[in-house]
DNA sequence: CGCGGGATACTTGTATGCAAGTATCCCGCG
DNA sequence: CGCGGGATACTTGCATACAAGTATCCCGCG
């Protein structure tokens, strides 16, 4: 029942599909399966462990984590409004492909917000300058040991650090739901060690620029880090064309 | 089984709350019945015709709409992913009150993203500029009708056009988004008549400076109309106590 | 051998029934 | 009259059964 894709790195046959996704200790862990579902799934296609037009039956999801139909339902409803899930009606829901239009939006939404968070931080980062260099600090730990998950994560709090310094820790919220389509891009190159050496790099300058107040500076630099993945497209659309729509 | 309320404007018993929602001719409309109710519950609390804090019984809105629970169930889930409905397990599901910590962030969002958009419309804006003028008509046309509904569709095209013009349209469903905790507060200004005319005033402004290619006014502009609800928080939470959390 | 049609096995959508929990109301007691 | 406790009636969460529709596979026919 797989639709057949062209590549092998992880993509699971039914049997060991179960493995990805688990909801165990579900009673003990508290909290509605609904929700946890939701998390589960997000997590998966972020993580591109669910791959992008892979095939999502609810039937086999209630199945192999272990909970009725329902709660999948409506975790796929909310993964449909995200953008992240094609549902069609009697036919089958998929995993969504990455729709450069949507990642391009997203990368206009995150550029223009961090731009305007920055320059309202720019008085008020001095404070967590420390913060934000052992953030860094962990990256080039991460990158050395390999660990990408962390790696992932940690680029995600250098942001969110920079948006509750600019008084506006909602924002990026809003920023994290736009943006989980340029994530699964992020997923795309986070294996070339290089790159993400640059990237890293790239967050350093932006803190020095916060440090030293270089308004002008600092926004050139975040303009130029979130246009990074944008300068990617044609090779990964290129190296993964069954990811893209 | 109404929680007490202060307000009695727009409050309705329980027999009447039938006349706000309808479902009629859902089957000859087609389309899934769980989108309908999204859909109809999105716009009674945009247009406060739910009114915030007002419980929401799953039953009772299955039974008036004339569905099971389950679509209701599924559309509520995807309410809550708004932050437009609060659910308690086991005890209750009201419409979320106005939170204005939500309110700020939206409104930096809307003002970020807009500047950045009129930035990039500059260039091309000369284009529409017909239609954009035709549209700041059309409101003065619904403004001295009195027709809210309307004038406040027309606004929702207006800079929503505006969008478009900056080549990222998809980036207005981003505002759009965020944007469903300001409307609200927006149609409690609605009534004022006064206030409606400088709005309207406002967006003859925008477009002018779109006209003159003036991008520092346009961004001041954009920068101030934004932040035209802001400055009347004050007012509105006096007046409205109990709308808000 | 190629093609068309029908049975079949899947999909999602909806309705309903049951379970668990909480707030309320009322009655009895002090 | 005030207060406490228990039955009750509600709430949401989950599981299951049924309905409607579609793609596929296979068999029969030309």
């Amino acid at each position: 029942m797989q639709v057949s894709r062209g590549m092998g790195e992880g993509a699971l046959d039914d049997g060991r599909r179960a493995a990805v996704l688990s909801l165990v200790e579900r009673t003990r862990r508290g909290g509605r399966a609904s929700d946890q579902v939701f998390e589960q799934l997000l997590e998966a296609i972020r993580g591109l462990r669910l791959l992008p037009g892979q095939p999502l039956s609810e039937t086999e999801l209630a199945r192999d984590l272990g909970v009725s139909r329902t709660p999948v339902r409506e975790a796929i409803a909310r993964l449909t409004d995200a953008g992240l899930v094609d549902v069609v009606p009697q036919v089958g829901t998929t995993v969504a492909k990455i729709r450069l239009a949507e990642v391009e939006e997203a990368r206009f939404v995150r550029e223009s917000l961090e731009i305007a968070a920055i320059k309202v931080a720019m008085p008020l980062a001095a404070a967590d300058v420390a913060g934000l260099r052992r953030l860094i600090e962990d990256q080039r730990h991460a990158l050395d040991a390999g660990d990408l998950d962390g790696l992932f994560e940690l680029d995600e709090a250098l942001h969110g650090r920079i948006f509750a310094l600019s008084g506006h820790p909602g924002v990026w919220a809003t920023v994290r739901r736009t943006k989980v389509h340029l994530d699964r891009m992020r997923r795309l190159v986070l294996p070339d060690r290089a790159l993400i050496s640059e990237v890293i790099a790239e967050h350093a300058s932006i803190v020095d620029a916060l440090e030293s107040g270089d308004a002008i500076g600092g926004e050139d630099l975040v303009r130029a880090h979130a246009r990074r993945v944008s300068a990617l497209t044609p090779e990964l659309t290129r190296r993964f064309p069954d990811h893209f729509a």
